[in-house]
DNA sequence: ATACCCGGTGAATCCTCAG
DNA sequence: GCTGAGGATTCACCGGGTA
């Protein structure tokens, strides 16, 4: 038996649906403005619906990396909004025909980012929906902060959230948990982002400039449905739900407006195949140990600014600094690792084991301390 | 390396500030309504404003509806309309305030979860603000969703707003990557929750309900802030805040209304030890160093006129004359940037890092030479 | 075959100061 | 306020070519 059919449960409130069911144009791409295509679907007809709306990023001008490339920034016009209050009026529009048309045990998914989502959460609120999570899509290897003038942006947000406050709503828990190794799953999930082979191209380009990985969209269809629900997506673009949806047998609705969108994707769903499990598996995999910073130990005081560090044998002196530097007696600065290399001439240091704190039972390298570390918080 | 450390840099605007600072109640808890206090600070006076504000509309009874009648949150019959809308209101109004006495080059903290940081985000874009980057706290251990019915609730959220979107902020790019192993910190943080010693217990309960890690507050000022800036805190609490500023030499104001929540803030506070003024100190960017003209080296023979330069694969030569100025082998002249990016057909060009001279090691980069004259020539 | 090197790229609100 | 010049700035992954 495979891992989807173990996990696979009946949704809760399947005999009190109607006899009849709405005809719905399943499995199908429907060309057009969301809001009108959703408005000629019926209400409460639909199990799911996972949303990717426009960011309205409002980005300047061009950007270049270190090296001089250009980057290929998202300058559709379909990402354009001229205020704030434009984007709202579009935002309410589509999660108001979408509130409309979703069973009442259904559930709503958006993904957004810092430029979007809070106006967008504020919506969801405001039209009655009910949030009950918001999870945060961890990219393993995000665009770095070319210019050095903010953190780096590795993370998206998304929005869960029910019909309303009172309404049910399907949660296959015991799934979620298991692909987590017996951990309850949590609000924060790590992905790559989608390139490789996964990434649709024609010509050498990407099709689409915001391509979704699949693996978000298996956890997501996992965690709220079940064979045979019907998932609707009004921003489908190349139809990432639709090629998750077939492979893990639910029925899906897509809407677009672009024909070279509508194109791709039809191929893509086309060669989709059902997965085997292994694969599933893989994309579920918990994250890995996290490395430990030498100055995630100094935030968290287990090493104060001001302390001084030495090697075993007290040959040099070093100290910590705010920022997790270390300041040798004769004046150098580096990391850990660096000025360690630096002091003795070396190409390369492990600072880790290099630099010794004054503890009661004598000199002790580092490192032990972000062992301490670990097991503190480490589940 | 081969960075030179001075003194914490002066925050860029701080000779365009006018002759007499105005008066603040530095270091002080003030007692009170956040809006009320904030009101009777001057304009354009603190450097960074730090707020937790409530997540529910517990405020005190103060709760309006839109029509401003008044809503006794425990015998009312108010619904979510009523709920969400005195939150804005109430959210707005210390988001105004908030903004007013910052200064130009301020920038603003919220932490939130999905609740209320929604509507704080869409209120912060609402009144000017300019979102500069969202920050995901992700919890080491956190509570676990007990009865299953959703993921574990493991984040919780942080806006970086500066004043504009054309406002200058602070950000100390390069001791965030020195923290973080000399990798650019990303947007995602990994904390543990506020617990153990550091958490303020009375009577064996804790004083606060949702007091926060020192270390959460420790990254913020380090990243945002300089030696004796003034820090803001609408929402004291426990004084996490307080704390975190004075052991690293900032300045603090608090406001918080219970007398609990002040009298230990108060002796937290005190307790508190600043680091020693060398051990705040951190990797200064390339930016704020004492800048040097290429010409400079050239006077001062690091390098003679006539000495041939080449990047770093040989594509291309260039001659320097005696103003500091290169000449190409096809008869291009320019700065050492302007050749650069002129050769290479590339918008800009770093120079420094582009061209190089025959040592006796090799290749080296002229930025080298200019390390080398800067720890010449700096105390 | 294998390892290494190099080029390409991803939802990005990405500079600062003098004149 | 605008313009132009100086000069500061990147991480993870993938694929293809080369040693």
């Amino acid at each position: 038996m495979g891992l989807i059919d173990t996990i696979a449960r009946p949704r809760a409130k399947k005999a009190a649906e109607p006899a009849v069911q709405p005809v719905l144009p399943l499995d199908q791409i429907l060309r057009g403005d969301c809001i009108e295509r959703m408005k000629a679907l019926p209400s409460n007809s639909i199990d799911m619906i996972f949303a990717d709306p426009p960011y309205n990023l409002q980005l300047g001008g061009e950007l270049y990396r270190p090296d001089g490339s250009h980057v290929d920034a998202v300058t559709d016009d379909w990402d354009k909004f001229d205020t704030f209050a434009a984007y709202d009026r579009f935002t309410r529009a589509w999660l108001k025909e979408a509130r409309r048309i979703l069973k009442d045990d259904g559930s709503l998914w958006v993904i957004g980012s810092y430029h979007n989502i809070f106006r967008v959460g504020a919506a969801v609120q405001d039209l009655g929906y009910w949030i009950l999570n918001d999870i945060v899509w961890r990219k393993t290897n995000p665009m770095p902060n070319f210019r050095g003038t903010r953190f780096t942006n590795a993370h998206e947000t998304l929005i869960w959230a029910s019909k309303g406050e009172k309404a049910k709503y399907h949660f296959n828990y015991r799934a979620m948990k298991t692909l987590n190794d017996e951990l309850q799953m949590r609000s924060d999930w790590e992905f790559p982002t989608c390139g490789g082979t996964e990434r649709l191209k024609k010509n050498g380009t990407k099709v689409h400039p915001t391509q979704k990985p699949e693996a978000l969209l298996y956890r997501i269809l996992l965690a709220c449905t079940e064979p045979g629900d019907v998932v609707l997506d009004p921003f489908f673009g190349t139809g990432t739900t639709g090629a998750v949806a077939k492979r893990l047998g639910r029925s899906w609705i897509g809407i677009d407006r672009e024909g070279d969108y509508i194109e791709a994707a039809h191929e893509r769903i086309e060669a989709a195949l059902p997965l085997d499990e292994s694969a599933i598996r893989t994309m579920m995999s918990p994250r890995t140990q996290p490395k430990v910073a030498f100055g995630v130990l100094v935030e968290n005081a287990y090493l104060t600014p001001g302390t001084v560090l030495t090697d075993s044998k007290r040959r040099w002196r070093a100290t910590i600094r705010a920022d997790g530097s270390l300041l040798s007696d004769c004046g150098t600065i580096g990391s850990i690792h660096k000025l360690g290399s630096t002091l003795q001439n070396a190409p390369a240091c492990n600072g880790w084991s290099f630099w010794h704190y004054e503890s009661e039972k004598g000199l002790k390298p580092i490192d032990d301390l972000r062992q301490t570390y670990l097991l503190a918080t480490t589940v």
